[in-house]
DNA sequence: TGAAAATCATATGTATACAAACAAACTCCA
DNA sequence: TGGAGTTTGTTTGTATACATATGATTTTCA
């Protein structure tokens, strides 16, 4: 005899974790791109700017990993970033592999009006919960990384 | 005289949900990856096959708002997926705008055998939580899309 | 020291993801 | 009924995302 709970349970697309995970991003990414009006920034091109205005110059793909991004994604970030004029280079004078990335003025501006945005799309993206659901949702997530 | 809580909190990108979103989808994508070694299907393409194993015949505009993708996106997955001939269509006899889509036998039998993987790359990406955990963050995840 | 291994940036190819624009077909309702 | 508005599917263009390959350079270690 099979016990119920035995049996084989449906499987509903509506309850994996990754569809869940890439609806919820899809939700994000398109908050942020309501919230954040002003230029055509990505959320991604947002952390690339972010990061070196809290680390000051760095590599390529050192600016890949702390924004969890692979070299072939970032340099294609960076490649955009130098365009718009947000972003700079030098030569390493110390390894002649690397090139050093650094914020230009426009850049260094542009984030630092961005950061209360910044602010707001997490607090519109997290809306639907309370103040303890969002604090369990976050180290829940956070752990899943 | 501030007060400390009223200070300007530090903007952490690894405290912010979109940042968070995103690599906990990258991560579930590369366990999907990983776990479903078989062929070269993706997460849309899965999901776009279980919704026509369990829906039946479907529009691609209806079938892309069931796996919550745009026109143009299931577009593309729907013309993969016919190439590498998972998928059929035939017209619309009601609505000469449509046309319907279905699993092929190579699909279907493809999709049989998948349901399994499916549930592995679940258990695998919810692995760091235990099994209360992860009914609090699925049920948290849900209400954020 | 010198060869093997690792790292850096780039390039190519495939696959989402979405905005915008379009033609054809359908629905709604004044 | 007939035109306005909507829906369907396609196309173009831009932006991640990653596998894989490559050449230049640096590091490691036997």
């Amino acid at each position: 005899m099979e016990r119920p709970d035995q049996k084989a349970e449906a499987y509903r697309l509506e309850e994996q974790v990754g569809h869940l995970l890439r609806r919820a991003h899809q939700r994000a990414t398109a908050i942020f791109q309501a919230t954040v009006g002003d230029p055509q920034l990505t959320p991604t091109q947002f952390a690339a700017l972010m990061k070196l205005h809290d680390e000051g110059e760095l590599s390529q793909n050192h600016l890949g990993r702390l924004t969890a991004m692979d070299p072939a994604t970032i340099q294609g970030v960076c490649r955009r970033l130098t365009e718009h004029g947000f972003v700079e280079t030098r030569p390493d004078p110390g390894d002649r592999r690397r090139s050093l990335l650094r914020l230009t003025a426009a850049g260094a501006a542009l984030i630092d009006g961005m950061i209360v945005d910044g602010r707001a799309v997490t607090e519109k993206t997290l809306e639907p919960l309370t103040a303890e659901e969002r604090r369990t949702f976050l180290a829940l997530l956070q752990r899943l990384t």
